[in-house]
Order: structure tokens, then C-alpha cells, then sequence
DNA sequence: CTGGCTAAACTTTTT
DNA sequence: GTTTAGCCAG
């Protein structure tokens, strides 16, 4: 298709009223390329946190798509799901508004869900690879493993290696996974990965890679994908000239969000897209780079107008829309000290009320203490509980507060952490849908299977073996002798497995179905059979939002409800609650009030990533991240000590923790250093000693640990 | 061969 | 506190 009639062609000193709230960097980002964007060369997008990154990319969509850009030939690439969405809101509205405006008569409407190609690199990644799979010897059936089935299919190939039983103990599943990942995502060999990042594995390299050979041929031997897999096999089209040519030619426009978070795989697709850089946009922030975990790498963004000829043009936008002076210059304060800062520096004219807050607490409970307080003062003062939100590096650290939030009947959604997919019985009931819809897929089977009671690992890899020799699941079934204790179970099992086989209930009646089969087994295995329940009542709801199985399997597994609240059922949108997160989770968004869990060395950084320079450099930045989420308050708390929370024996032990050293001494001047409760606060008469009573028996316990 | 037991090792952030 | 490997009775 080619580019229409353009409806706008606006002067660029008289800019079309879509675009006048816009300041000059970001209108130079807007209308880079002019009518002949996809021409124009490479695009980088500089983007402070606060800077309106969101707003400005939005409007950059919307300015091709109002300049007769096919919106189904964008392809917009963000790193949630959530983001994806957001983005296409403000798209859609602002387009709307100009058609509207220019009294198009009939393209007003054309703009709904058109923007069809947004959405992260793994779900693009899955939704190509469908299309695609007979071009390049896959069964677009495939299944998709989330990290906790690529580990079992992992062990599973451990085992048949005989790796589990060495005399040094081989690495275990999940670092195998965490290593294989790595190599992928990063493209790095193994040994240099080995080197890096896992350094007591060095001596089993031999090993892993025959185990990592032997991942692959079962995961093809099963048609299944893990999350890696969708990159790339995506990657890998990229290199095939006529594909490569195919999906390439789909696209005008290829943008990119959150560039700092993405990897060394995902910059070769993005390279396979658009060789020249020529209709590419990315956006990013470096000081935002949080996701080195994962194998993101801040060389993407900083490297990328080198990568061109002629190079990315570069646009940075420093002017911080979201946060007032005071907190801004604290978070440019922290930020400051990093080693290695490479842009900008953000500046707002919203006039500093007061300093963020620096609070010191004695330990876990008036730290939740003092929260409580605050959200209640500000709700009262009609900032919303939706405004406010306590934002944490580990996801148990928020332990406490959510003892006392429900104690106090403050409803709140926790974001990040645990997630209701990795519960057992959600998982049980997602292995029968997939088994069924792929029953080559062995880890599925493997744990249906075990579900019968009399069923041990054994005899599901027997009953898997037979499946796959015989190429008929069902007829295999039938043919299977069941040891005893699962006998009088084998009929309903091979009947229910029939039914689903057959397709003979649709959608979503399926996952009622599983569910009928499910609940006997469930309450003889758990005592909280009851609970359980529930929240398969939860997942059927959920279920019941997609329009086929393959879509409910892929979706949920690539975009898992992120959020886990204390009460049954999602929150009603206009309910009011607070917002928990962890600050991975909180990326991207804005509160009024910020409350920063656990300030403490220990916490942030986590003392899981003091080990080398740049994971310490990473947990500066998640602080600033953190930080740069506040709008008008920040509370930063600092507990004089905490419990630690993985203790063995009676639960005192505790930790006398240092303020975080990413807020040293030099950097007080930017904060307002209170002590919670005010040591002369003696208004509630008599009260404070009795939240603190001395522990005797802990010290004398404590003496001999 | 399963399933219940013990001892010991590990313990973050997420598509 | 949770996961994993190994042991042993039925």
C-alpha cells in the first residue's frame, strides 16, 4: 500500500493543533522525516523519566497515521503488555480528535484497534511465528513453555544425560536455564558466558553444552517454544532473504519503547527489520536500564546512532513534566554519583513544595506504621488511595505492611512477585489444556499424569513414551494398563482427556470441563481445597476473555496477570486501593505519593547483587527509578533494623541495617531527615514504649547465633 | 514403584 | 520458607 493522501499538511512553524502542547524537542521527534518518514534516517529518542516519552511517541504514531500512514504497517514495540495498550489509548485519541476536527467524513471510525502491530517483542515474536511456521519446518501448534516448564523440560534432559547424579553437584535447573538464556539472548558463546556471569559452573562447560543440545532437540521434538525461542526463531527469519524480505516489507515504521531494557537479540531483529535504520524510532533512557538480569544491555541504546549510515539522528528531552524540583534534584543527586552517566539532566518548573522525606524507623512495623498513617492523611486530604503506592526491590519486603493494611482494611493490588500462575493447581489445570492441545509436550503430560494418584515419574514417563511411539494420544490412553491405585480414575481420565481431544466442547466450556475432572484430585492432594477453588473460579473468568484455547495458552503465558491482591476477584475499576510494586513492576508509571519500602543496604542494593560493579551500578539506577515515579511526595523509609525474612529457628533474627549507600551523608541536604515517631512526640501519652517492648529472651538467644 | 520422610542447599527483579 | 536429592517402608 502506499502512503495516501496526506489530510494535514501543516507549515512546521504553525503546527497543527494536535501538536501545539508539545515542547520543541518533542515536536522535533514528532515530525522527524517530515511526510517521508519511513525515508528519513534512524531516529533516537533520549527520554528522561518524566519527560512525556509516552505522550511524545503516541503523538509521533498518530502524526504518520494523520499524514496517511497505514497504521497496520507500523509496528510498534513496547515492554509490557500494559504499555502496549496505554499507547494504543492515546493514539486512537488523538486521532480521533483530528479527524474529527478536520470533519473527515468516515475516517473517524477507520482508526479503532488499528494499530494492530503493537504489542512486546514476544508477543510479536509468537504472532509472526504462527504465520510463518510452514515456511520454516515448525507446526504453528506449538506450545509455549513459561520459565518454570523451560527449567522441568531442562531437568528432564538433565536426568536423561545422567547429569543429576555426578559426584560434584551439576548446576540445577534453573541456572541451567539462566545460562542457556543468557548465551541466547546476549549472543555470546558459552564459555564466555560461563566466564562472565556464572563462574563455579566454568568446570561443567562440556556438560551444559551437551545438555543445552539436548534442550533444544526435545523442545523440537515436542513442538514447544520457550520465551527465548520467540526472539530467535524471529531473529533467525531475519537472515532468511526471502522471509526476512517478506516481514520486513510489512513494516514502514518500526518503534521502539523502553530501548534500554532490550538485548543483544533483540537489536538484531530490530537490524533485520530495517537494515538502513531508515523508518526506525527507538526510546530510552539510560539511567533507567534495569533489566541487565535478563541480559538487556545499556550498549543498545548507546551504540545504536553509530550503527547507521547516515547515524540516528539524536533528540533528547530533558524537561521532566511529572515531579516537583525538590524531588527531582534529589534523584539527580543519586543518579549523579553512578560511574558512567551518559546524558542530560532533568530540570521541572513545578515549584518545590517540600523536600522528599528521608524517614528513619525503628523496624518493620512503625515503618508500616508510618505509611499507614500517611496514605490515610492523604486520602483524606483527597489524594486517592489509586495515587498513592509503596514500591519495593523484593517483592517479600512488603510482608508487613500488607499484615497491617489488612488489619486497617485498606485495600490494595500488589504488583509483581509471586504470581497466581505458579500455583500449583492454576498450573495443573493449564498442563491438561496444553497436553491436550499439544500432547507432545512432555512436561504438560508429565505433570497430568502424576495428577492420578499411583502415578509416580515413573510410570508418567512410561505412559509419555507409549504416546509418543504410538502417534495417538487417546488410543494410547486406552491401551495403557494404570497400576492399580489409579484404575478405578483411568476411565474418567482417558474420558475427559477424549472429550477436549475432540474439540467436542468449544471454548471457554473446556476449562470448566478440566476443572469438573480436576476437583476431586485437588481436594485429596490439599488441605485448602476450598481457596484453591477459588481461584480456578478465577482463572475460568479470566479464560473466558479470550476467544480460543491456543489464544488463552499463548497470552496468558506472555502476559500473566501481573497483579495478586489480597481480596478474591479483580478490584472493580472504580473500587479505590493502593498500589504495591516492586520497582521492576512500576517502570513507566506515576504516583502522587511515593513510598519507597526498605532503603537499607541489604534491600537496595540487594545483597544478592553486590557482587561486581555494574549489578551495584543497577540497583542505583532502580532507586532512581523509584525515586523519579513521585509526583508531588516521596517518603523514603529507613528501618533501623529488619527482620531477615528466611530464618530457620524462632523468627527474631535481625539485621542492624545501614541507610542504603546510594544516599550517603553528601546527599542529605536534599532530603528532609525525619525520625518516626518524633522522639518528643509525646501526644499519645505513654503509647510509644509499649509498641517496642524489649526482648530479653531474643538477646540471650541472639548471644549464641 | 510410589509416597512419605529427612537433611541440606538455596533464597531477586520478568518476557 | 522452599526446593531438591536421597532413603526406606509398604
Amino acid at each position: 500500500m502506499n502512503i495516501a493522501t496526506p489530510i494535514a499538511a501543516a507549515p512546521a512553524d504553525r503546527p497543527a493543533g494536535y501538536l501545539a502542547k508539545l515542547n520543541v524537542e518533542q515536536r522535533r521527534a514528532v515530525e522527524h522525516g517530515g511526510q517521508a518518514a519511513h525515508e528519513a534516517s534512524p531516529l533516537l529518542i533520549i527520554a528522561g523519566a518524566g519527560s512525556g516519552k509516552t505522550n511524545t511517541l503516541a503523538h509521533r504514531v498518530a502524526h504518520l497515521i494523520v499524514g496517511g500512514v497505514d497504521p497496520r504497517r507500523i509496528l510498534l514495540l513496547t515492554f509490557s503488555r500494559r504499555a502496549a495498550a496505554e499507547m494504543q489509548r492515546r493514539v486512537e485519541r488523538i486521532t480521533t480528535q483530528v479527524f474529527a476536527a478536520q470533519s473527515g467524513a468516515g475516517t473517524g471510525g477507520t482508526m479503532t484497534g488499528a494499530l494492530a502491530w503493537s504489542g512486546t517483542f514476544h508477543a510479536i515474536g509468537a504472532r509472526l511465528l504462527r504465520e510463518y511456521a510452514h515456511d520454516i519446518g515448525l507446526d504453528p501448534g506449538f506450545t509455549i513453555h513459561d520459565r518454570e516448564d523451560s527449567a522441568d523440560l531442562m531437568n528432564w534432559v538433565r536426568h536423561e544425560l545422567d547429569f543429576s547424579n555426578t559426584r560434584k553437584r551439576f548446576p540445577m535447573k534453573g541456572t541451567c536455564l539462566s545460562i542457556y538464556s543468557r548465551a541466547v539472548n546476549a549472543e555470546l558463546a558459552l564459555g564466555e558466558v560461563l566466564g562472565r556471569w556464572f563462574p563455579w559452573c566454568a568446570e561443567w562447560e562440556g556438560e551444559l553444552r551437551a545438555l543445552f543440545a539436548g534442550y533444544v532437540e526435545a523442545k523440537q521434538k515436542q513442538n514447544v517454544l520457550d520465551y527465548d525461542d520467540l526472539l530467535l526463531y524471529w531473529a533467525q527469519m531475519m537472515f532468511e532473504g526471502a522471509i526476512a524480505e517478506n516481514i520486513a516489507g510489512r513494516f514502514d515504521h518500526v518503534m521502539v519503547d523502553e530501548y534500554q531494557d532490550t538485548n543483544k537479540l533483540q537489536a538484531s531483529i530490530l537490524l533485520g527489520l530495517k537494515p538502513t535504520g531508515r523508518g526506525l524510532t527507538v526510546v530510552g533512557d539510560d539511567a533507567q536500564s534495569i533489566y541487565s538480569f535478563r541480559a538487556a544491555t545499556v550498549r543498545n541504546i548507546l551504540d545504536f546512532p553509530g550503527h547507521f549510515t547516515p547515524r540516528a539522528q539524536v533528540i533528547t528531552l530533558e524537561r521532566n513534566y511529572r515531579s516537583t524540583q525538590a524531588i527531582l534534584a534529589a534523584a539527580n543527586a543519586v543518579i549523579e554519583l553512578a560511574d558512567e552517566r551518559f546524558t542530560k539532566n532533568l530540570w521541572s518548573d513545578r515549584p518545590s513544595a517540600q523536600r522528599p522525606a528521608l524517614v528513619n524507623v525503628a523496624d518493620d512495623v512503625q515503618q508500616a506504621g508510618y505509611i499507614v498513617e500517611r496514605i490515610l492523611e492523604n486520602r483524606e486530604a483527597g489524594i486517592g488511595l489509586k495515587s498513592q503506592a509503596v514500591l519495593f526491590r523484593t517483592s517479600s519486603h512488603s510482608a508487613g505492611l500488607e499484615v497491617e493494611l489488612t488489619r486497617r482494611n485498606i485495600p490494595f493490588v500488589k504488583f509483581g512477585g509471586l504470581k497466581f500462575l505458579e500455583a500449583a493447581h492454576i498450573k495443573d489445570v493449564l498442563a491438561v489444556l496444553r497436553w491436550v492441545h499439544n500432547p507432545r509436550d512432555r512436561v504438560s503430560g508429565f505433570r497430568v499424569a502424576q495428577l492420578l494418584p499411583g502415578i509416580g515419574p515413573s510410570t508418567a514417563g512410561r505412559l509419555l513414551d507409549r504416546i509418543v511411539e504410538s502417534g495417538d494420544p487417546i488410543g494410547a490412553l486406552g491401551t495403557f494398563k494404570p497400576p492399580a491405585a489409579a484404575a478405578e480414575h483411568w476411565q474418567e481420565f482417558e474420558d475427559t482427556i477424549g472429550l477436549l481431544r475432540r474439540n467436542a466442547i468449544g471454548w471457554p466450556g473446556e476449562i470448566d470441563c478440566v476443572c469438573r475432572w480436576y476437583e476431586p484430585h485437588l481436594e485429596r492432594m490439599h488441605e485448602d481445597a476450598t481457596v484453591r477453588q477459588g481461584d480456578l473460579h478465577q482463572l475460568g473468568q479470566i479464560a473466558a476473555t479470550y476467544p480460543s484455547r491456543e489464544r488463552f495458552l499463548t497470552e496468558l503465558t506472555l502476559d500473566p496477570p501481573s497483579a495478586t491482591s489480597d481480596q478474591s476477584g479483580p478490584p472493580l475499576l472504580d473500587e479505590d486501593y493502593l498500589i504495591l510494586s516492586t520497582i521492576h513492576s512500576a517502570k513507566g508509571q506515576e504516583w502522587n505519593a511515593v513510598y519507597m519500602l526498605n532503603a537499607v543496604d541489604g534491600c537496595l542494593p540487594s545483597d544478592l547483587s553486590t557482587g561486581s560493579t555494574p549489578e551495584i551500578e543497577e540497583e542505583r539506577r532502580l532507586l532512581y527509578v523509584a525515586m523519579t515515579r513521585a509526583k508531588d511526595q516521596l517518603h523514603i523509609m529507613v528501618p533501623q533494623r529488619f527482620f531477615t525474612h528466611n530464618q530457620r529457628g524462632t523468627g527474631d533474627r535481625h539485621v542492624y541495617a545501614q541507610r542504603t549507600r546510594f544516599i550517603p551523608n553528601s546527599l542529605l541536604t536534599h532530603f528532609d531527615n525525619q525520625r518516626w515517631p518524633a522522639p518528643n512526640a509525646t501526644v499519645d501519652g505513654g503509647k510509644s514504649p509499649a509498641r517496642a517492648p524489649i526482648d530479653i529472651g531474643a538477646r540471650m538467644r541472639g548471644m549464641w547465633k
